[in-house]
DNA sequence: AATTAGCACTCTATTCATTAGAGTGCTAAT
DNA sequence: ATTAGCACTCTAATGAATAGAGTGCTAATT
C-alpha cells in the first residue's frame, strides 16, 4: 500500500465525499459537493478530481451516471489520515458510568452488560470476547462432591472470571478425602497460570513425598479434567437485530450471510482472536476481514487486559458506512473502563493473599 | 369458539388446502385441489365449499382472484382435529440419541446443545427455557472466600443446575469461620426448595441455640443475598438466523420486529413462562400469542420436569406455515429425552444423600 | 497548464399502459 | 345439490416513455 500523499485539495474533497456519504448513504455528485462546501472551484474541476481519486482507487461508481462512493481503500485512508478523532459527550460518559456503578457483580455479568451498552449506544451490534481462562492465573479452586463418581470443580481466576466444570472420577472419593485434596491443591495453586498448572502441580507433589501417595491417582484425574478447558472464552453478543435496521443491508442475501456468521459464534471468536494480537484500537474495514460474509461490514475493536497479560476483546460490528470517529471513541472508552474494573477486581482479590 | 362439526367433505377439503399450503406456500385454488386429489366433484362444487369455509372463518383470500389461505382459526382446527400425528424417523432418533450420548456434562450445556439441535432439525429457531432455580430444591451450597468482604456462593440444585453468585458481606469473615458456616448450612440445606430456604434455615437455627450466635449476623447476609435469585432462569436460543431463510418472512418490517423480540430475551421469557403453566405439548398459532410482534409466527413448545416439580420449557419458533405434525413430534421427543436425562441426573445426585 | 463552460451520453427510477393468467362468484341449467 | 358457463377482478410481468442525476470529454478561457 504505497501512500503517495495526495495534494491538499484532493484530500479535502475525498474527506467531503466520505463524510457526506457516511451521513446520507447516497452517492455524492460534484454539484452536491459545491453546494455544501465553499471551495472556490467549479463542478467540472471537482469532477476531474473525483475522476483522479477514482483512478487511484479511493472511490467508485455504482454505475456511470451516479455519484461517487468510497471504496475500502478510501475508508481506510479516511480512518487513518482524514478523520478527526471525537470524544464522547459528557452526557454519554455519565450515562455509561452510571450504568456501570449499579453493576456490581461477577465479571461475566459486567461483560454481558458491556456488550449490551455497546450495542445500544452504537445502534450496531456490540460484543465482548472473554479471554480463554486457560491463559489466566488461578486464584482459587474449589472441589465439590456431587455424587459417587462426579465432582464439581469451580475455578476462580485472578482477573475475576468464574468457571465451573463437572468432572468424572471413576473412583469413589469421600467428602473428607476430597476436602483434603482440595486444601492441598489450593496451597499449590495460587498464581499459577491455568495452562501450566498441570505440570507445575506434579512437580511440587513429587517434592512433597511425605504426603500420602494414595490421592495422587485421583488428583491426576481431577487436574487433567479440570484444566482441560477447551473453551475459547465466552462471546457476549448483543443487538444483532440492529443489523436489520441498517439501510445499507437492504439486500436480503447479504444479511442472511451476516447472520449466519454471527449465529455461529465460533467463527466470530476465531476471527476476533486472530485479530486481537496486540493492544489498542483496531478498525477492520470490509474486505480486510478474513471472513467473506462480513465483507460488507466494518468492525471496530479494542483489547483489554484481564489479569496480568491476557487480552480480551470488545467492540462493535456495523456497516462499512459508519461514523468511525464516534465508534472509535465509544469502543475506546469502554476498553478503558473495563481495564479499570478488572484491575480493581484483581486488586481486591489480591488483598487477601494465599493464607488459609 | 363454537365447534360445529364440519361435514366430512368440508373437513377433507380444508385439510387438503392447509396441507397443500403448508408445503408450497402458495394460495390454493379450486382447480389445484381437483387435480391433486380425486374427489368425484367439479371445481365449482369445491368453490362453493371453499366459500363456505371462508364464511366460517377457516380460510381467507389475499385478494379477490387468488386461491385460499388458512386463517389462524383454520390452522387451529387443523392442529386440533385434522392433522395426523407423526413420528420421527428412526434415522432422526438415532442421530439425536447419538449426539446426546457424547454430551456428558453439566446440565446447562445439555440445554444449550438441545436448543441447537432443535434448531438444526427443525430449520427454525430452537429454544430451551431453564426454570428459575428458585423453585428447585437445593442439593448443595458452597461458599468460597474471594476477598475481605466478598464471598462466592455456588448453588447446586436437585435437578443438576449450577449457579454462582458473588455476595457482599460488609464484615470480615475469615476462611475458617466461613468453612464452619458452610458446613452448618449444608447440614440444613438439603432438599429444601430455594424459595423456602431463608425462612426454613432461620427456624432451624433458632432451635439450635447452642451454636454460637456470632455467625448469625453474617449468615443472614449470606443467605439473603445468595437466594435472592432475581433471575428467571436461562433462555438458550439457537438458529435465529433461520428466520431469515423463511420465504414467509420476506417482509423486512415484520422480520425486524420478530428479531427485536427475540433479541430481547426477556420478553420471550415472560411470554413462555406464562404459557408454560401446565405440562404437555402446546401449539401457539399466530394471534394466539400475547406478543404482537410474533403474530406471524407459531410456537410449538413442551415442558419438562426438572427435579420434582419445577417446569422448564423447550420448543421451536417458526412461521405459521410450518409442518406442525413434524414439529410436534420433534419437540415431544426432546421433551421426553430431557426428562430422562434429568431424572437420571437427579438419581445420581441422590445416590449419596446428605451424609458429610 | 490549470480551470471551466458546454454538451452529448449513460444509466436509473418512475410512471403508465398492456396483457396473460389465475381464480373467484354468480346464474341458470341439470 | 351439483355443475357448466361466463363475466369479473386482481396480480404479476412486460415494455415503452420520460425525467433527472451525473458523468466524461472537448474546446474555450484564464
Amino acid at each position: 500500500m504505497t501512500r503517495i500523499s495526495l495534494q491538499e485539495r484532493k484530500q479535502k474533497i475525498l474527506q467531503i465525499v466520505i463524510h457526506h456519504f457516511i451521513r446520507t448513504g447516497k452517492p455524492v455528485g460534484s454539484e452536491t459537493i459545491i453546494e455544501k462546501n465553499k471551495l472556490g472551484v467549479s463542478p467540472a474541476t471537482v469532477r476531474n478530481i473525483l475522476a483522479a481519486l477514482e483512478k487511484e482507487g479511493y472511490l467508485t461508481h455504482p454505475h456511470t451516471s451516479s455519484g461517487r462512493v468510497p471504496t475500502d481503500k478510501g475508508y481506510r485512508f479516511y480512518v487513518d489520515s482524514l478523520m478527526q478523532l471525537q470524544q464522547l459527550t459528557q452526557e454519554e460518559e455519565q450515562r455509561i458510568e452510571k450504568e456501570y456503578e449499579s453493576q456490581r457483580g461477577a465479571l461475566d455479568s459486567v461483560m454481558q452488560e458491556t456488550s449490551k451498552m455497546l450495542s445500544m449506544l452504537s445502534h450496531y451490534t456490540g460484543f465482548v470476547l472473554t479471554p480463554s481462562p486457560a491463559a489466566d492465573r488461578l486464584k482459587r479452586l474449589e472441589l465439590v462432591k456431587l455424587d459417587r463418581d462426579r465432582v464439581l470443580a469451580v475455578l476462580v481466576t485472578d482477573a475475576g472470571f468464574i468457571r465451573h466444570k463437572i468432572i468424572n472420577v471413576d473412583q469413589d472419593v469421600n467428602s473428607t478425602e476430597l476436602l483434603s485434596i482440595n486444601r492441598m491443591l489450593n496451597k499449590n495453586v495460587y498464581g499459577i497460570s491455568v495452562n501450566d498448572i498441570s505440570a507445575e502441580i506434579f512437580k511440587r507433589l513429587q517434592q512433597e513425598k511425605n504426603k500420602q501417595v494414595k490421592y495422587i491417582n485421583i488428583m491426576e484425574k481431577l487436574i487433567q479434567q479440570a484444566f482441560a478447558l477447551d473453551e475459547e472464552g465466552e462471546l457476549y453478543l448483543e443487538g444483532t437485530s440492529n443489523i436489520l435496521s441498517q439501510p445499507d443491508f437492504a439486500d436480503y442475501e447479504k444479511v442472511r450471510n451476516i447472520f449466519k456468521v454471527i449465529d455461529e459464534k465460533k467463527m466470530l471468536c476465531e476471527l476476533l482472536e486472530e485479530k486481537v494480537s496486540h493492544e489498542g484500537i483496531k478498525v477492520i474495514i470490509g474486505e480486510e476481514t478474513p471472513c467473506k460474509e462480513l465483507q460488507e461490514c466494518s468492525i471496530v475493536t479494542s483489547t483489554y487486559r484481564a489479569g496480568d497479560k491476557t487480552l480480551g476483546a470488545l467492540g462493535i460490528i456495523g456497516p462499512k458506512r459508519m461514523e468511525y470517529s464516534k465508534m472509535i471513541a465509544l469502543v475506546n472508552y469502554f476498553s478503558k473502563l473495563i481495564n479499570k474494573t478488572i484491575s480493581r477486581t484483581t486488586k481486591e482479590l489480591a488483598r487477601e493473599p494465599r493464607k488459609k
